[in-house]
Order: structure tokens, then sequence, then C-alpha cells
DNA sequence: AATTTAATATACCGATTGGTATATATTTGC
DNA sequence: GCAAATATATACCAATCGGTATATTAAATT
């Protein structure tokens, strides 16, 4: 890995945070170079320009979470329990632990929607893939008699992530965790009703 | 109503749109000039500054859901109903009926959470009010044996609010009416369930 | 260690930001 | 219809915006 890299990766590090807590608009270069102590000069000579910042902070702060998720993920042996993982995982991106500001996914959903293509494609592309992966965990789960061959996959999956990213806003909104709890036990209703 | 009061609901008008797609650090007092035709000036002589005129905005947005969301609740006989009622509206919230720009309390929510402390308290108080709505509707149905006494109101209305407001991050996001659909075909079945 | 190459800092650019003082229209009350 | 009060426009402010050309420093190659 060579200095620029370094340099890369430990800009997108420091600034990922920001622009997941005030978006891109909401982000500015000065922003950026106080969270790194770098200058101006060497931002730009990383990066083409504030896009890319953007950009590159995006993937880090996804790579985070799905990278935390699909450990855990592992860690399960019952596919009702991998779509439970989410709960556990998303309650410490709810208090800072894994992503501060929440989920980068929702938060580049409501700020690139209308303004800023490149990154709404980005998050557009995340909600996808994590639909898709939810998809294959309940198509395991129907092969293996875990759950009724009655549902519709997509229909779990994008309900799941609905509750999931709806529960997320109001429990940060209101700084209420037992908000989080009494949405999550409906999840989790949810889920083991599918049997 | 004064000429000032006429042009204070004007500027609102024309500018709570542009807050709802744009975000309060993503609109401008230029693209507030630019939506009304008026100047800089006539903006400052009737709001004290740019956050006055967010405030203003939000509240509008809301407004606007809330009472068309009201009337509709009236329209309806059963409190099941009455319970689904967000889905035609928030059908066309989405489609930009309403408001363009989705869901003003979930758009507030995101864009405000972590850089604007007055419009975030405006979208919690807007969640809790709404979240108490539901509450009352669950209840009246519990009076009228519509609903099962054994349900929780507040966790049926929180989990009400989650699969709407992350339906609308999925389906704006993706740009996939299908899913709204699907989603909102789970939020049915849940609202039946309540028996 | 010297030289080439790559990375960072400095200083600056025009444009735009939110905001204001003041002048000019436009209403309103009489 | 005239005067006082109100509302809007003009012209400006310092600060900040994203971005760049160039100088300086640090790292890699020989």
């Amino acid at each position: 890995m060579t200095k620029a890299e370094k340099t890369r990766n430990f800009i997108v590090e420091k600034t990922a945070p920001i622009f997941n807590m005030k978006g891109y608009a909401g982000t500015s270069l000065n922003d950026i170079t106080a969270a790194t102590g770098l200058t101006k000069g060497s931002i730009y000579g990383n990066f083409a320009n504030k896009d890319e910042v953007a950009l590159a902070a995006f993937d880090y702060n996804l790579k985070n979470v799905v990278s935390r998720i699909e450990a855990e993920i592992n860690r399960q042996k019952y596919v009702k329990g991998k779509l439970l993982v989410y709960i556990d995982i998303y309650q410490n991106l709810l208090t800072g632990t894994v992503t501060e500001g929440g989920c980068p996914i929702l938060n580049t959903a409501i700020d690139a929607d209308d303004t800023h293509p490149a990154l709404k494609a980005r998050a557009a592309k995340a909600v996808l893939g994590w639909k898709n992966r939810i998809v294959e965990l309940i198509e395991t789960g129907i092969a293996a008699k875990e759950i009724n061959a009655n549902y519709h996959p997509e229909q779990i999956a994008l309900t799941v992530i609905a509750i999931i990213e709806g529960g997320i806003m109001i429990s940060r909104l209101t700084a209420k965790p037992a908000y989080w709890n009494l949405i999550m036990d409906s999840l989790k209703k949810y889920v083991n009703s599918l049997s």
C-alpha cells in the first residue's frame, strides 16, 4: 500500500461519519480538512472532487455494516435467526458503534434522492443487494422446510427492510430505545410466523 | 389577511417542496428567491432568517399531508380501514400529488437528525403525534371489539409507521411501484390480523 | 547519498453563501 | 387623495463555497 493509498483510506475513514451525519450538501471541504488535519491540496491530490470523497465514504460506511451483518449471519444456524441478526446489528448502529449517524443506506437514500443521482444509485444498489440477500436466505429456508413455501420471498425481504429502516428513523428521531424494542418485537413475531 | 401575510404564505407554498427535496443545507436563498420570484429583501422582510422559512415550510408540508389523512380517516367506517388509509395517501405522496420529494417527516428526520435541532424537534413531534393518533384509533377499535384487546396499541402504531416510512424510502429510492405494493400488502395483512 | 518521482502545503481563484442597510414602491388608514 | 406605515427592491457585506496552480516536502528508486 503506497502512501497515497494510505492517505486515501485515512481521508475516507475520517470523513465517512461526517457524510453520514451531515449529508452531501451539508459536508463542506472545510469539514473534510478539519476532520483529517490535511489541507485541500492533499485532499484534491487523492480525489478528483468532493463527489469522489462522498462516494468513497458511502462505500466505506456500507461495507462496514454489511461485513458485520454477514459475520453475524454466518454465526447463526437457522434462517430465522439469520433474518433477525439485523436487530442487534442495527441496535449497535443506532448507538454509534458501527457508524455514527445511523444507517448509511437510509441516510443516503433520503439525502441524495432528489439531488445526487450517483449517490442515489449506490444507495439503490445497496437496497437491492440487501433484498436479494434476504431472498436468498428465505429460499434456503424454504428448501430446508424451515419456512413455508407459500410465502413470497421478495415480499418478506422488502417488509423486513422496511420495518428496520422505518424503525431506525423513528427511534433515532425520538431518541427512545423502547420504541426500537417494540418495533423489533414486531419484526420477531413476523419472522417467526413464517413457518 | 394583510399583504405581508399573503406574501409569507406565498413564500412558504413555493419553497416547501424545495426544502422537502433538497433539505435544509441543500436549499439556498437563491433557490428561495428563484422559486418565488421575490428578492432577498422581501424574503427577509417576512422571515428573520433561513431557519424560519425552513420551519414554516415543514409545518406547511406536514399540515398538507395530515389534513389529507384526517379527511380520509373520517371517510372510513371501521378502524382497520382507518389504519389503512395511509396506503393510498402515501401512494399519492410518492408520486408527488401531495408533496414533492416524499414524506416530509421522513425527509426532515434524516436531514435534521444530526444537524438541525429545531427541525428535528418538529419532526419528532410529528412522529409522536402520528403515533398517538394511531393509538387512539386502536383503542377505539378495541372498545368496539374490532381489535383484540391483547395487542399493544403503541407497538402496533410504531410498527405501522415503520412499515410505511421504510416502504416510502425503498420505493422512492428504487423507483419500483411494485415494491410499494408488496410492502403495503404486508401492512394490510398485519392490520387485518389484529382481530 | 543523490536523483527522480510522488505527495502534501500554500496561496489564490471566481462564485456563492446567508444576511443587512438603505432606498424605493406599494398599501393602508384617515 | 394625502400622509403614515408597511412591504419590496437594490446594492452591498464579510465569510465560505468548491476547486486549482504552484511551490515545497517527503518518499521511492538507483
